[in-house]
DNA sequence: ACAAAATACATCGCACACGATATATTTTTA
DNA sequence: TAAAAATATATCGTGTGCGATGTATTTTGT
């Protein structure tokens, strides 16, 4: 009875579960830095291309304004990036990368490795749950057609 | 360069956003009941095997009890559980189902499947995103041994 | 051109996560 | 058995996520 109430037979609280060991895996390579998972997120975005609005940042990340908007101002404050007033649209926040946040793309280069390296040593081999991602893009992209 | 430092090469951001919006996708049910997601994760534990202390809870859901007893005080205040002094050790605080949160139960039993079919119309077919099931074990399995 | 709708950003409140720390109780060990 | 270590829970502070709401600016429809 009740077998769909299993925690065992949920692929969502595995989702959960991963994302956030994952996220945890991360901390002794942003704990120094000074930065959070979600900031490491913000930045990978601005090193692909800086300068961009607030709601591009939010809309690449698949989050919400509430979210990146308290997000950058911490950013700020720590002195990753700048949010200047648009010249062309003036709602516009345009958020640009410091000296600082463009010197942590070097500092950070080597981490995606590391990590998987730390994976790999444990799990075994990369490779299956390198398979995973497929997957994982389908279901995002159904996910995100359920709320629009 | 920076090829690994690039967001759409990056497995982790995919589970932190698989992750969010599956819960999402659950959110329209639980806003009727008055319930969150980490809060449904602890009721399919109690559901399981009522009567346990704070800290099988947590560790049936790999958290840390930091993160769990304010979530059980919210479900108690909500009426949920009941949390009393355990007997024979009396640090544990063992946590009970009242009959609001057992007749949830009911409530819920249909819900994983909805949201099933939700994803299914939405993504094509279940069976791939199953297929991650085993994949997304080794990982967390992984992950999990690397910080003890 | 001008009112209405849409867009961009911000603020507020609440509920997690989690590192750090504190307290009480049990277990272990010398 | 008494001190030390381990365990169970709780509290505090910070940083997200996100629903609800507010404000300013741009775009759209007539």
């Amino acid at each position: 009875m009740y077998e769909q109430l299993k925690l065992d037979n949920q692929l969502c609280f595995r989702l959960y579960t991963a994302a956030r060991l994952v996220m945890r895996a991360y901390q002794p390579y942003f704990a120094p830095l000074g930065i959070t998972y979600p900031q490491y997120l913000v930045l990978l975005v601005l090193w692909e291309q800086d300068g961009q609005p607030v709601c591009d940042i939010a809309k690449r990340l698949m989050l919400d304004t509430n979210t990146v908007t308290p997000l950058l101002q911490r950013m700020e404050k720590a002195g990753l990036v700048v949010r200047q007033k648009g010249k062309e649209d003036t709602r516009q926040r345009i958020v640009t990368l410091t000296e600082k946040g463009m010197a942590m793309r070097e500092q950070m280069a080597s981490v995606p490795e590391c990590l998987g390296a730390d994976v790999v040593s444990k799990v075994g081999s990369a490779d299956e749950v390198l398979a995973m991602i497929p997957a994982l893009d389908k279901l995002i992209g159904g996910l995100k057609s359920i709320d629009e």
